[in-house]
RNA sequence: GCCGAGAUAGCUCAGUUGGUAGAGCAUGCGACUGAAAAUCGCAGGGUCGACAGUUCAAGUCUGUCUCUCGGCA
């Protein structure tokens, strides 16, 4: 196969929940020889399958995967521990002669491959995170919004007021690398030759197949995928704030019927999706746009073929 | 049929001593650089059940009617 000449290529299949992303990134990476790098936030745990709609074990044999099942629950991974994995593995993918399929949803990390965002290298410091909310919490968010102002202000420019939890990141990377955390925050030229194929359907077929989803989890012994974790791991552990396993975590705790925490997982996931489509646009221009509910994998196919052929 | 409670945003409900209405959720839109399936923000939307009366002014007071819920028959 022969790749572009300068820059070496990579193929994002990008879409919200439930769109059809895993099937269709399957066929594809495997007629190109591609390695599809997982771009999804709860993918990396082992033992969150059923309410993550992992791909299936069959299914993670077809074509190598990467960045699935690389951690415990307990530990966190970030967007700065992915970008790096994810650089590198690109690379190796290259090496290889192989393709580089990054596919998912979570837009933070897809845009900080395709955009080129450097990512403050400190990692978190749960201590003094605690601190800062504390602190916080003491003072009031606003009061804590008026101290960044003073500090590092274009780094407030781009925060909320109201947002704790960013303010706390920003502190924390501030406070322990003396440097302000907008100065960190830039971005490098992207080495890759990058094809965006965006997936999505109407909308009310994603809220039908996110109902019908939720519906099969169930019957799939999602319930009993988040009791055994619950024996094993503390359901405040980042990764527990997953869609799904909060909502039947209260389940478990008895502060929710059944009925309610089913209905309230269709909610959130809908909502979900409205804010991953904060990530990627109908207007942006680098994104190829495919409806799966009227387009034909043939012709992703020659959207494929063609950049290829560059 | 009688007694009681209620009828306000798509839904659940606030609404002080009368001064043409708010919240949460939903919906739409947005932000996002090591928790991102997280976190935070903005917006639209009501002839306040109907009709009459009192009043400068009625979601708010009075009367009648309609409907809903509960209790008694």
């Amino acid at each position: 196969m022969q790749l572009p000449p300068d820059k070496l290529p990579l193929i994002v299949i990008l879409g919200p929940t439930a769109v059809g992303k895993t099937k269709l990134s399957l066929q594809l990476a495997k007629k190109y020889q591609g390695e599809i790098i997982s771009a999804d936030s709860r993918l990396f745990y082992r033992g969150m399958d059923i309410g993550t709609a992992k791909p299936s074990k069959e299914e993670l044999q077809i074509v190598p995967h990467h960045l699935i099942d690389v951690t415990d629950p307990d530990d966190t991974w970030s967007l700065g521990r992915y970008k790096d994995a994810c650089v590198r593995l690109i690379d190796e993918i290259h090496r290889r002669g192989n393709i580089p399929f990054l596919v998912g949803g979570t837009g933070q990390y897809i845009r900080a491959i395709t955009d080129g965002w450097v990512v403050p290298k400190l990692s978190p410091d749960e201590r003094l995170r605690e601190v800062l909310n504390e602190w916080g919490e003491e003072i009031g968010a606003e009061a804590l919004y008026e101290r960044l102002k003073v500090i590092d202000p274009e780094a407030a420019e781009k925060i909320l007021p109201g947002n704790m939890r960013r303010m706390v990141r920003a502190l924390e990377v501030i406070f322990k690398t003396g440097q302000k955390f907008s100065s960190l925050r830039k971005k490098e030229p992207v080495p890759y030759n990058v094809l965006q194929i965006g997936l999505d359907r109407p909308r009310h077929i994603i809220d039908e197949r996110i109902d019908a989803r939720v519906d099969e989890m169930m019957q799939n012994g999602f319930l009993e995928e988040v009791a055994h974790l619950l024996a094993h791991y503390s359901k405040d552990v980042p990764s527990m704030t997953a869609i799904g396993y909060s909502q039947l975590a209260e389940y478990l705790e008895g502060s929710l019927d059944l009925d309610e925490a089913v209905e309230e997982i269709k909610k959130v996931t809908r909502k979900f999706y409205r804010r991953q489509m904060t990530w990627f646009k109908k207007g942006d221009e680098r994104i190829d746009w495919f409806d799966l509910s009227e387009v034909s994998i043939s012709d992703i196919d020659l959207c494929i073929q063609q950049f290829l052929s560059e």
